[in-house]
DNA sequence: CGTGACGTTCAAAACTATTTGAAGGTTCTA
DNA sequence: TAGAACCTTCAAATAGTTTTGAACGTCACG
């Protein structure tokens, strides 16, 4: 019966990968909260319920059922249903690149959009100034923030292309890349 | 002269593209600050001072000299020495992509090591478990978190390995990882 | 030296983000 | 329909981060 595993404590191993994986989806921008819970159950060989999470991680109901909404909402944990019982349990998406390119895809496309869209906004208003400015400093300090902005630019809209291919790259098969990226070696 | 920069608001350009990089860089997990100073910077004709900084942004003193403290020691702002004047002048770094890579080299890299190590360390203590335990469920458990696990591991190294690609592409040109990675597409 | 112009530091204040837990909903069972 | 089990919500509490500005240090100049 699945409703056994234990609402105990965590392996030692569990714990402390539970936290690096926290601390690193922080650094990453999200709740640590997010990367403990996800690991728990990534390491666990049965889904598991919000209450075994609660008390394998020691967060209060409410932290549980927010922090297992946000992963819902990103699409790395799952709901299943299971025979008989009247909980929810959950599992981890195991296709860790499926994750990955979904973040990617959602969340630094949006951040990256919207930069390029500000870039192009600065350049027009740059264009116009020259364009109507008679004062030749004015020009000068125009034509100078013109070009570095291009290059700002530039940057996101490479940033952009990276991420693309990252994305689409994931939803095949890393191999390749790795490949490629070992070759880069010095 | 260069002192009469004036000490005077920001054409609304500046503004804007300042407030986004700034975004843009909080979210890559500096803080906001960082990205304004450096963005005026950038746009700068001219180096500028402290008090420049702290007019054209609304800083506090104290802010300023923080936040351009901590840029320098990210090594994308340099102090120059201006000829006959007392106070100290600031540039931005222009090599964007010298910027970025010191950051993924230093920043991402170190993150991503302490990851591998402790990924390593309970690989290991996985398989302490697995040899010396003779609890047949407790194996089971431990083969699938040490496989599991595995998977992570390979996840950072990758990592691991596209910040080192990026960071020795970008001292010459990213371009070839980036043609390499379009033509994977579908 | 003494003074003024800067730059830096750091404790306190302001602000943000996260977490808690009690209240309230929903669903299932008896 | 009442009650138990569960999940969700949200206002309040807590924790964490950033900013402020006054105090202090340094240096150049008279």
């Amino acid at each position: 019966m699945v409703g056994q595993v234990k609402t105990g404590v965590l392996w030692p191993t569990e714990a402390a990968v539970s936290d690096v994986v926290g601390r690193l989806i922080e650094f990453w921008g999200f709740k640590r909260n997010m990367g403990r819970v996800w690991t728990v159950l990534y390491l666990s060989p049965d889904p598991l319920s919000a209450e075994d999470l609660r008390h394998a991680l020691q967060l209060s109901s409410g932290a549980v059922s927010m922090t297992l909404s946000e992963l819902s909402r990103w699409g790395v944990v799952r709901r299943v249903w299971i025979q008989g019982e009247r909980k929810d349990f959950y599992t981890a998406e195991v296709q860790l690149w499926r994750m990955i390119s979904r973040v990617f895809n959602e969340r630094e496309k949006s951040e990256v959009t919207a930069a390029i869209v500000s870039f192009e906004e600065a350049l027009d208003s740059l264009d116009r100034i020259r364009k109507t400015s008679s004062d030749p400093s004015m020009r000068a300090r125009a034509d100078l923030q013109h070009a570095r902005i291009t290059q700002l630019l530039e940057l996101a809209r490479l940033g952009g292309r990276l991420l693309d291919a990252l994305v689409s790259t994931a939803k095949v098969d890393a191999e390749p890349l790795v490949q490629f990226l070992l070759g880069q070696r010095p």
